[in-house]
DNA sequence: GGAAAACACGAGAGATCGCTCGCGTTTCAT
DNA sequence: ATGAAACGCGAGCGATCTCTCGTGTTTTCC
């Protein structure tokens, strides 16, 4: 048995392809026409020929950067995360408790949903029914994150209450933002932005009667 | 053309098919079992075999009664509403202005809670993204009403908003009470309690600014 | 310059699903 | 009792989708 290559001997998982240049931009372009079919037709109604045919390659093409639909799904997940990390990554860093709450909320939700309206198919992915297994992990996994995010939040605002009752707050502030999205993703110009201030105002009266 | 039988030459969308007792005890058994796959897998995701299989009959049993398989979710869909107007026809409608905004609410959620919660496949229905053309109206429809009743719930109380006012905040109001839905089907027990009454406060401090 | 590896293609294998069809059984009206 | 119609079965057709494979092209490395 010669260790004929030391990378192959290697893990066989690790690094199995040095990509090129133009191959990294395929695989940006299949990600961005993924998330545009994602969009249209949702995860599961997405055929992969389609994903293929959007970004201009053929089917096979597609498989030689992902073994599989979850693949794309799930890559183009991580990406939007990173992103979402590195943009937003302070949007819910805990604050200073003496500043007030409309700002953190205004600013909170003002973010978010910048990020959103930019990536739609981040809310296609996060709402959807349809999503494969592999992938409930990322979405449980993003969902704790951005609980927790919003504890840490709210715990300064809130210094004698029970941790459970704390984190039940912040499930319906992040429920009520899921549900204040939808309504703003589905309007726009001037209504969009009532539906924002709208927005803020249900978490702000939700909030400022526990804050005290 | 000689009339060989009047009910063959009516309408053939009509009634072309008497129903047993059998049939009709067939008919509810298959959309039980559809319930059921609808809930598990959602609509995209359930198999016509597979609902088939749950109810204990054969593939072509099943389209003895249904056309397709969004027939079947068209007939779920129509009982569930005539369910819920004739359990609940009157959870919204218009009350005296003078009764509290707070009983009027609290009414209303446990009401629809209650429904959703005997009924978890309407919550799957109305939510899902992979709804097909033709149930895209009748959940359009349902939507428009449910709208068109909390605004009149609302109008009492808020005299002289503008009718568009009104109406988006209807849109906020079912969008909340959505969310706060999904929450409460995520939970059982006191936990589960706890989120309705969560949601009934997201709705009354939303609302209460705005009725006087 | 030449070998190896990455990239690209597209036909189609294999699997699944919606739905049909032919035939046998049960129920109903007369 | 008997014919008609409703009920019931399950193999399988046709369409669709995911993913593979053999082949040819481009890039990289020495």
């Amino acid at each position: 048995m010669p260790a004929k290559s030391e990378r192959t001997a290697k893990a066989a998982k690790e690094q199995p392809r040095r990509r090129q240049a133009r191959g990294e931009r395929r695989i940006t372009q299949l990600l961005e026409a993924a998330a545009s079919v994602f969009c249209t037709t949702g995860y599961t109604a997405a055929s992969t020929n389609a994903i293929a045919r959007e970004a201009g390659v053929s089917p096979g093409t597609l498989y030689q950067f992902f073994p599989n639909k979850e693949a794309i799904a799930i890559e183009l997940g991580e990406r939007l995360m990173g992103e979402m990390r590195r943009t937003y990554g302070e949007a819910l860093a805990p604050v200073d408790p003496a500043t007030p709450l409309e700002e953190a909320v205004g600013a909170a939700v003002d973010r978010f949903i910048d990020f959103n309206c930019r990536h739609p198919v981040f809310f296609t992915l996060m709402h959807g029914p349809d999503i494969p297994g592999r992938m409930a992990e990322e979405h449980d996994a993003l969902h704790a994150t951005l609980i927790g995010r919003v504890e840490a939040l709210l715990t300064p605002f809130l210094p004698d209450t029970p941790a459970a009752d704390v984190r039940r707050t912040a499930e319906v502030c992040v429920g009520i933002y899921k549900a204040g999205l939808e309504l703003v993703l589905a309007h726009e110009g001037e209504e969009r932005e009532a539906y924002v201030r709208e927005l803020k105002n249900v978490l702000l009266r939700y909030l400022t009667p526990l804050v005290d």
